[in-house]
DNA sequence: TTTT
DNA sequence: TTTT
């Protein structure tokens, strides 16, 4: 079966990130997608903001919490999760977030938040694809620095 | 900004139909998708069902509403929407769903249901891309019967 | 069925635009995407670029003409089209193309070619979803200041 | 930059397995999609059939080889690439291809071939995201038989 | 609540 | 031929 889904937008705030006790980040991000039409009847232009619970894990969640910031503009894909749990009430509630797979900063150059591109690397994707939880903490580990985001590239087949 | 979620599932119930005042209809479905994978560390193979609510409007909401039924599996496109709505304690709620802008059945010719294949358009894409709430009423309101379904076939640039 | 593409890459050159009898406007683009991993043997990293050729017709096709430029950064989405066609030599030759019905500027603000803010419009998503080749003639026709590119908005359906 | 591709086709024949000096299969599908529309101008039905290169690399060639038959209805998806290569008049000739990181079966319990459903595995996805050549290798040398299939399940992280 |  |  297939859950897919594809974002591209701009953060509303700055990334958050926590640790897990292995030490691995997960960072969560709120990113904005709009909407523009020209309604039929009244010929009026419309606009509606659409704000998703973006979640990274492992590699992704450094490098989503080391280069994005608010006005990132961002691509995003990932499966659609949707967590259930209780409020105060006893009364059940449902969150529902996109738990990121890949991720594209397009902000190129210049871009974005001023001092963004002072450390950014190279423009490229990051994935999470076939990443378990072992590997992901050797990648939490290792260094902070800027070349250590290339840790998370992707392995591909060489033919 | 994009904002597209693409699913491969199947329907859980019968799909709900209801109509507008218009005489448009509107179809929800409960579509489930499923993810398998081997733990690394444990080796164990695990799964995770994922329920979706999808809706449909006009043209693909008869289409849905006739052709779909428990069981069967499709494939749906659309994007993403989170309503806000009150509990009756007065606290806010969130429900996401994903509006529907094409849909493409999955089971083939003697696929699916029994009595599936007896009343079934050709195996076909059918899209609300660009359809406004005027053509969608005239669609919703002309026949029944199977052909009509193409009424809602993708005019398309001719070249 | 389904055929479907999405890219995220640069303009190799400006945009070529032709123009159909009936007034159309038909822009090409080629557009770099580049792929970069990790050997996992050697440790080396690579990189490849791949070069698509993507065809606009319609409102699209003047969207795209005026607004891109040479190293343009752009999603595109549309479907994969190869055409047959006879060399010189009488043998027979295959050129793949994607034809786009959606396109969404990734160049922001301040991004982009020198003077490319000037008279871009508000970052936005253009399609060609379900135009046929009468209503492309007039938005053709339209006048081609900034704004008449929201003559493309989709219309949406207002629930 | 993004380079993906999607397709919900059936195959035109039964696909073609070649086998690497490492041992790797490659397995090579003609994909048919077919794209339906009715003429706004002349209000005639119109139909076009595309047909697709599709390449799998390591586990999944081995998934694809075994599972799919002429006619089967499978999901793909992945990149495109086009190769360049010389023709005997010693002209260049290009040839662009899919290449797939998953992969989908479609035809659920009875569907497609026959006596298909004898050997298949349950239905899921399988994929080569983050396969490096090295790991290919050892799936590719692991048993034939069915539930080594479940080999390339993605190992996914655990949260 | 589907399906394999 | 783009871009970082």
């Amino acid at each position: 079966m297939l859950n897919k889904v594809t974002l591209i937008g701009r953060l509303g705030a700055d990334p958050e990130v926590r640790y897990m006790p292995s030490g691995d980040a997960i960072t969560t991000i709120r990113l904005a997608t709009s909407r523009r039409w020209k309604d039929r009847n009244s010929g009026e232009r419309k606009e509606e903001t659409e704000w998703h619970r973006v979640v990274f894990f492992a590699g992704l969640a450094k490098v989503a919490g080391e280069y994005l910031k608010k006005g990132s503009q961002v691509y995003v894909e990932g499966r659609i999760r949707t967590n259930k749990w209780q409020g105060q009430d006893g009364q059940d509630r449902y969150t529902t977030e996109i738990i990121a797979d890949e991720m594209h900063m397009l902000d190129s150059r210049s871009g974005g938040t001023a001092n963004y591109a002072d450390n950014a690397p190279p423009l490229s994707t990051y994935d999470n694809h076939g990443a378990g939880s072992s590997s992901a903490s050797s990648a939490a580990s290792s260094s902070a620095s800027a070349p250590a985001a290339f840790d998370d590239f992707d392995d591909d087949i060489p033919f």
